[in-house]
DNA sequence: CAGTTAAGCGGACGAATGTCCGTTACGCTG
DNA sequence: CAGCGTAACGGACATTCGTCCGCTTAACTG
């Protein structure tokens, strides 16, 4: 039962919809409940019905747009993981997603989001399954508490994509440090 | 140059507002987000202008709602102070805000709100100041980290305001407990 | 009490969101 | 290539938000 794949009017008109999300997020400075939907769809030259069509809710849009990213972040755990101790890998990667939203401010949103729906069809971009790799193997070096799960570490993380605009150097470093720090077990 | 009283009418509108907002947030299981102004002001019979007039935001309406309790959690620090450690008083204080989150799931959204605006024209309610007073009192015992305020800790406790309602009692806990282990001092 | 001032009102209005129905046009098949 | 089925479309519509203007009325003063 292959199902067909999709008409070429609407794979053109999604990526138009996805690049002028992108533009839109840069313009807001990655703010997601800032971004206008309507406004993208205009600014991509289609109906509001097939913005919606194509993605759900605002969340489906900005993960699509943020898939690289996210894709680029989940396979990057196995090569820290090679290279280094559990804990000081969970902590390598923790400064990469700091990189990346400090760049995109969306990002973190996109990784809250995919936490609770399933906004990817794969699993190549399960961020809070690549996070829980982190984290298991932290708890089996016993490095990292037990008891945390993934979603758990993404509701902490969510701090970032509220921190304002002209905060971040101010406050994401520490956020982060706090959160790894409540993450390690100490004996 | 003494400012007139409100109106009486004006007093009564605003109770009325803020009754039906108080009872729209128990029907939507304390979703900031999810609260209509537009139901609050029909419940409420006023216009909708009367309702914007009288809270700007929708986080004004709810630290409203939500004002006695913000008054005890900011009441009680001087006492826990003056009997535990400040790690101690830190922790209990946290035990009673998830205690308030518990029943009361937009507690911790008006506090998030609080953190970035003027909402209460009085210090009583400040309650960053009184986690800023927990926290220096801990740094100053050397057993809380330095570098962090306030805002920093109330970011992370949006955490809690992000819980789906099924998972409560998974999660809070969890998510407080990392919190406070990241922020203490170990040497 | 009457008159005045301005606090406070309601709801019309435009913008934005999310839904859905009639229409269009893409892609497949014979 | 023509015809068919249906994927996909556009945009009207109702709802909600937030603003603002003309009107109402509460409160004060002489």
């Amino acid at each position: 039962m292959p199902t067909r794949a999709p008409r070429a009017d609407a794979v053109v008109n999604r990526a138009r919809i996805v690049s002028s999300a992108r533009a839109a997020l840069v313009e807001s400075g990655g703010s997601v409940e800032g971004l206008r939907l309507q406004a993208v769809a205009k600014d991509a030259q289609v109906g509001q019905g097939t913005l919606y069509r194509h993605f759900p809710t605002r969340e489906h849009l900005v993960a699509e747009v943020y898939r690289q990213e996210m894709t680029e972040l989940v396979q990057t755990v196995p090569a820290l993981l090679a290279e280094h101790p559990p804990l000081q890998a969970l902590e390598l990667w923790l400064d990469r997603l700091l990189e990346y939203a400090r760049v995109k401010r969306g990002v973190v949103a996109a990784i809250e989001a995919s936490a609770w729906q399933d906004l990817y069809a794969d699993n190549e971009h399960r961020l809070d399954h690549a996070l829980q790799t982190l984290l298991d193997e932290g708890a089996a070096a016993g490095a990292v508490r037990e008891g945390v799960d993934a979603t758990d570490v993404i509701l902490l993380l969510g701090a970032l994509s509220r921190v304002p605009e002209g905060q971040w150097d101010a406050r994401a470093h520490t956020l982060v440090t706090v959160i790894l720090d409540g993450l390690r077990r100490y004996r």
